[in-house]
DNA sequence: CGGTCAAGTCTTGAATACAAGATTGAATAC
DNA sequence: GTATTCAATCTTGTATTCAAGACTTGACCG
């Protein structure tokens, strides 16, 4: 699939926020006519990949402030919802799950295994998703992630940030698990909040990938 | 805009859920070629209003208990979260904004004017949005519940609700210019789940526009 | 030397023609 | 009368061609 293709490479900046790619480039690169591609073109416009400037170009989308901040603030709202869900309605055999998530990932850090860190990572928030009873939050979270996943791709040593982000999940699992609403909206903050510094510090180091401020 | 006529056509529900439409139907109704139908066939099936099975047919997506849950979900998660930002933040010059609101809307009602309370309605929830400092958080609420309002054509008259969703406005007002969080949230719930039963009765009553139960 | 205008080229948008799969209907065999 | 099979038609997918707008580059004129 084209959109496939396309997305992952978008995805893992391997084309860069601002460049422009045509139809008939794509098109030839891959074997078909331009249809199938524009039609690829329009879904990654949807997803919020693309820009389509009609009659102009078509360019990666760079970042944009206030994508990045409605995001943010979608993936926050979501999240604390599930967490306050989760705390109330989590029993034993949930926080075994949550444990056992831990685990893995402890694992994975210890192995340096940044791929399997990273889709543990989507697994314990798919789990508490589920813990709280709305697994169809996941997708939300999941469909927001995506929309600012390349920008990460820019932040240098992931490495150490994930024993952080182990504590932050551990503190997370706890509270949940003790069903302390309050607290576990706490920990999310802060867990959301990791990122926050580091789109900073992208943003100075790359503001060519940025959209211009109005 | 081809697009926005089929979107409105669908939200007035003019077209039924699991209708089909072709896209030469179309296209000649609208006297364009394919191509352009194509493309906002495409568009209103990321919106979540078409269903394009590939060689076979394209419809107008019923409605799915999943699909209802998930909007309702990211609405009440988005609104809540910022009826306690606006909690916070509200001001005097605030106030007087949703108390200007609120005259209005009443004014609406005195007068039957549906679409005019339709419209205030949204006018209320974005000026909230905008006192919570997250302007941006309406286009959310906005679109997840696009997807759902076609559904509520099928209410029978709204005009004996009306009073009661102007009480739930005055009392979410008075909750966010008092700046009691949890009672902002408490009253902005009750506001929301005023649909539930709406939907719930629709479903009984209309169980042909909505998808088999797995 | 500089500015302006025009032609050429590159972009996407639209129209048309062709292809392939799915469904439906009728006709035929049993 | 019923079941099965084949063909016609309807669906969307793809390719190709034409069209229209925007940018670039060159030449020509002041």
């Amino acid at each position: 699939m084209i959109v496939e293709r396309l997305q992952e490479d978008i995805s893992s900046m391997r084309l860069m926020p601002g460049s422009r790619i045509s139809e008939p480039d794509i098109a030839a690169r891959f074997g078909v006519s331009r249809q199938p591609v524009r039609d690829a073109f329009s879904r990654l416009e949807s997803m919020g990949l693309l820009r389509i400037r009609p009659r102009k170009a078509t360019e990666v989308k760079r970042f944009s402030r206030g994508e990045i901040e409605k995001s943010r603030f979608v993936r926050a709202a979501v999240e604390m919802e599930v967490l306050r869900r989760a705390a109330r309605r989590c029993v034993a055999a949930d926080g075994h799950e949550l444990d056992a998530c831990l685990a893995l990932q402890r694992k994975a850090l210890a192995k340096g295994d940044q791929l399997a860190f990273a889709q543990l990572d989507y697994d314990f928030h798919r789990a508490v998703c589920g813990i709280a009873g709305v697994p169809f939050a996941f997708d939300v979270i999941h469909a927001e992630k995506k929309k600012v996943d390349r920008l990460c791709m820019l932040a240098l040593s992931r490495e150490d940030r994930m024993p952080q982000l182990i504590d932050d999940h551990a503190r997370i699992a706890e509270a949940v698990k003790a069903g302390r609403e309050e607290e576990a909206v706490e920990a999310g903050t802060v867990h959301l909040s990791r990122l926050d510094a580091t789109i900073e510090a992208i943003k100075v180091a790359s503001a060519a990938y940025f959209e211009d401020e109005d």
